[in-house]
DNA sequence: TTCCTTCCTGAACACTGTTCAGGTTAGTAT
DNA sequence: ATACTAACCTGAACAGTGTTCAGGAAGGAA
């Protein structure tokens, strides 16, 4: 990986592993350029700067997501849809909160809600969207929430063990669904 | 406010007019210090550390939300007391993002979530516990993506017009609460 | 006046993201 | 082989960050 000249998604793939050793708030870019040989300095020929690279990982945390096959009805595809995106945020360490900083900023990531947003197939798009962007708020809001607590657990901060977190998740947009079912009927 | 001796609720004050004026990223120490005419390091006298000082910012945050009057039935007293926790965020500039993270990190804040889950009025504990956790990830979510965006535009950089944050988040609730209602029919 | 708690100073430490003038490397074209 | 050009990197600095710590000063009570 070091000892030769990087291109753009060598510093991507680097800060990827960097992230998932030492996780968000040590991703530093000193450190970033210290594994791969190279003055902090030099990143700045491949990102304009470290908002730019998070804004990255956060598109390829995203896009890990496995698209999911058609299910029976379009209340199933989304819920999949919706967890394919919760596993993929679970797969990196802090992704989570990776993705939601770079979305708030409007930086990247929209993918994430576009996904969602076409899997709710009822005709009324404003509905839609509102619906799309509550799941995605929710899927955000709960896996930060759960990775949180994986790093504080990790640091001998034993709290509850009742490990609501995922469940939680399916129930809430189970809720949400339902409620879109009922209003789309009437 | 200065020229003078200093309580932890005077820099507590100062913190969130500070906040209000220059906005969380540029909320740093030397700055609150120097809005004190004090040092740095005297801060830490009433504070162990920013992370506390933002965990007491946001509970004076969560805490401003004022009372709901009993609705004329427990979806809307929930609906009333979620709207009402929006409007206090909304008070404060960055105000959701500064809960999330303390609520993230476990510093405080939690009384948002409890005050949502009590107004659930119904049996199954483990359900509403879901649903007041899924109303106040997208309380969370919506205000700060609308704060966010309105710190863009104060900066010059328009994008499209549509206001859809507010209606969004109250389209989002009834979701869920029509879905809540439904479940429990059953 | 002594004493003790409360509050603050001044200086430093170990970091952070970022900029910039200049240098090296690699590949392509003549 | 030579000249040129784009890609990539160095080294040093700048301006800031949160935090620590030994010591000093202010204020009230005994």
């Amino acid at each position: 990986m070091n000892a030769s000249r990087h291109s753009k998604s060598d510093v991507l793939q680097a800060a990827m592993k960097l992230l998932d050793e030492v996780g968000l708030p040590d991703l530093t870019m000193r450190k970033l350029a210290a594994t791969l040989d190279v003055q902090p300095s030099a990143l700045y020929w491949h990102f304009a700067n470290k908002q730019s690279l998070l804004a990255e990982v956060s598109n390829t945390i995203v896009n890990f997501a496995k698209p999911v096959s058609e299910g029976r009805n379009w209340q199933d595809t989304t819920l999949q849809t919706a967890l394919a995106l919760r596993n993929a945020l679970l797969a990196f360490r802090d992704g989570a909160e990776v993705v939601s900083s770079t979305l708030a900023l409007g930086l990247g990531a929209e993918s994430a809600l576009a996904k969602i947003e076409s899997s709710v197939a009822i005709s009324n798009r404003q509905l839609a969207q509102a619906a799309a962007q509550s799941i995605l708020f929710l899927v955000l809001g709960q896996v930060w929430h759960e990775q949180q607590r994986m790093q504080a657990n990790s640091l001998g901060i034993v709290d509850n063990l009742e490990e609501t977190g995922t469940p939680n998740l399916e129930v809430g947009i189970r809720l949400i669904l339902q409620g879109l079912t009922e209003k789309v009927k009437a």
